[in-house]
DNA sequence: AATGGCGGCAACCGCAAGGGG
DNA sequence: TCCCCTTGCGGTTGCCGCCAT
């Protein structure tokens, strides 16, 4: 940590801003005028407040610590749950994500996430297969038939119902179509659960142009997992728990449509890249709502529009993600 | 006791978005 | 329409403290 008396290259005879870490003093200041005067202009606010800081330094040290309705100490295992499962659906979001989590801030975990829960996630993965070693780099081909007689890889942490399932369907295979089926039967069967007991959190299924799955993707993401390959044309998203409808909102990216078109130009006749998903109409036919969502991307990329995680509505897919009344936030 | 490595975390940095003139 | 300012966000840095040797 920085000491209170570090300054950079800003706290100079010319301007006397200080930088580093925050005296006793400077947060009873800052706290005793944010709470006599409430938050404004920040630059106002660390001029009027007597602080030698900038607005933004003083911004940050409300929010991530001065802040009265924040709450101290370590992550409860539901909190922990929760911020995988949120994580898995936001990507690196670290403010919607704190959002959802009274008292918490988006600093503190980014921070618990850097520093805790990727490690884990890293350790299970090495400990699990030696094809998901690292389950921050993008699934490769090999590891996709690597995994396909093997069925579904799954790994676990005792206390932890987090679990990855790796690429583990491939067109190459012969038990493809059966696999397929049975797979996506476990997907869409509410609260799946597997004979270990260990329940999904959320999925993407990408596909083939031969229509069949090429990757999986269930449950907690690394920061890279969505990342798709050449044979991505689309992908299909799995209600959770009945009433949660998950678009891919990290595994779109504006140069994968580029390529996603591409290969529809030269690959196929359709423009549409879920028509391969409509095909497979029992396997959305119980999900209206990812399938119009499904659609929905779909259009926009025949218009040929970039498509960014933005637009789509996050509040709307938030209101889908069931509630946590385990969460017990008043500690 | 000294020291070096490592993890946790507070804070900074750079960028982007939004609003007002 | 452009510019400037403010705010918000995610990535990164760097220090402290713990622990192993």
């Amino acid at each position: 940590m920085r000491k209170p008396e570090a300054c950079g290259k800003n706290n100079n005879n010319n301007n006397k801003l200080r930088k580093g870490l925050w005296s006793p003093e400077e947060d009873d200041k800052l706290m005793n005028y944010m709470l006599n005067n409430g938050q404004g202009c920040w630059s106002d606010v660390a001029r009027n407040a007597g602080l030698q800081r900038c607005g933004k330094s003083c911004r940050l040290r409300w929010i991530n610590y001065l802040r009265p309705d924040l709450k101290r100490g370590a992550f409860s295992p539901q909190e922990e749950e929760l911020i995988i499962h949120l994580h898995s659906l936001l990507g690196n979001r670290w403010s919607q994500i704190a959002a959802r989590l009274p008292g918490r801030t988006d600093n503190e975990i980014k921070n618990f996430w850097n520093s805790t829960i990727k490690k884990r996630l890293k350790n299970l993965s090495s400990t699990a297969s030696p094809n998901t070693s690292d389950s921050s780099s993008e699934p490769s081909k090999e590891a996709t038939a690597a995994s396909i007689g093997g069925g579904f890889i799954s790994m676990q942490e005792q206390g932890m119902t987090p679990m990855y399932i790796y690429p583990s369907l491939s067109s190459s295979s012969s038990s493809n179509t059966s696999m397929q089926a049975m797979f996506l039967n476990q997907m869409m069967d509410p609260l799946p659960t597997f004979d270990h007991g260990l329940s999904m959190y959320g999925a993407s299924v990408y596909f083939n142009n031969d229509a069949s799955p090429c990757m999986t993707q269930i449950g907690v993401s690394g920061d890279h997992d969505f990342y798709g390959n050449q044979g991505i044309l689309g992908s299909v998203n799995i209600g959770i728990e009945g009433e949660l409808h998950i678009p891919p909102l990290e595994s779109i990216s504006i140069e994968e449509n580029t390529k996603t078109e591409d290969m529809y130009d030269t690959n196929n006749n359709s423009k549409d890249p879920y028509s391969h998903v409509n095909r497979n109409n029992s396997i959305c036919s119980n999900n209206n709502k990812a399938q119009n969502m499904a659609a929905g991307v779909g259009n926009l990329w025949q218009a040929g529009e970039e498509l960014k995680v933005g637009d789509w509505d996050l509040e709307d897919l938030m209101k889908d993600v069931p509630s946590f009344p385990f969460l017990d936030f008043s500690s």
